[in-house]
DNA sequence: CACTCATATCGACATCTGTCAATATCTAGG
DNA sequence: CCTAGATATTGACAGATGTCGATATGAGTG
């Protein structure tokens, strides 16, 4: 799911192929953890895995696999710097979302 | 989840709750037929369930399964007409996706 | 009231998902 | 290299999900 689709979804039908693009997408969203996970990670412009932890709540193994999936889902960039891993939004993505969103009436 | 969260995913800590609902949304948009559903009905303004099973290419229940779920998560109106039943997108719940995705820097 | 047709519900099934404990991998420092 | 600490992977399990055939419900029609 490295390219993201940008067909907006209230526009036009739905290409089968850009359908099963966005609900990838749409599909690392469905989970609450996963949202303050992004959350947490956009209050700062980033964000070591080993802060996100205690703040979710849930197990170190538990996080790590949220992280695989957003970042698979190219809503994460991650950078290995020390021992330590950064995590940050990556807007692009996000701005896609956006876009497949945009008003029906919309150019 | 009848209200809908509009706490903007990118900018402050999530509350769980947000978080909850805001991921109920993202599920009922996380499956292809079902982003292919709401591509139909706003094609048009308002589009008789009996119209979507056939481009939809899967039965009948599963189709009438699809509607349920964007329904009860808001994202469609329905409206029983004589025999028929005419389903159009919900914009105001569209629009709180949209606040939810609205950039970080934003007011 | 019976018949037809549109839609919903049910029951079953295979598959996927979130979670954790246990363990592995990888990096830095001694 | 060996140890310590950060992150990832594995394996297991309960619960959710998408799909369909069969059936029920509900509205118009004769």
């Amino acid at each position: 799911m490295a390219e993201v689709c940008c067909t907006p979804l209230l526009t036009i039908p739905l290409p089968e192929s850009d359908a099963i693009d966005l609900a990838g997408l749409f599909k690392a969203l469905s989970d609450p953890a996963r949202l303050r996970l992004l959350s947490l990670i956009s209050e700062r412009e980033e964000v070591c895995a080993c802060d996100l932890v205690t703040p979710l709540g849930l197990a170190q193994p538990t996080v790590s696999h949220h992280l695989k999936v957003l970042f698979e889902a190219d809503l994460l960039d991650r950078e290995r710097r020390g021992r330590w891993i950064h995590y940050r939004v990556k807007e692009t993505t996000v701005e896609a979302l956006r876009t497949a969103l945009s008003p029906a009436g919309g150019v």
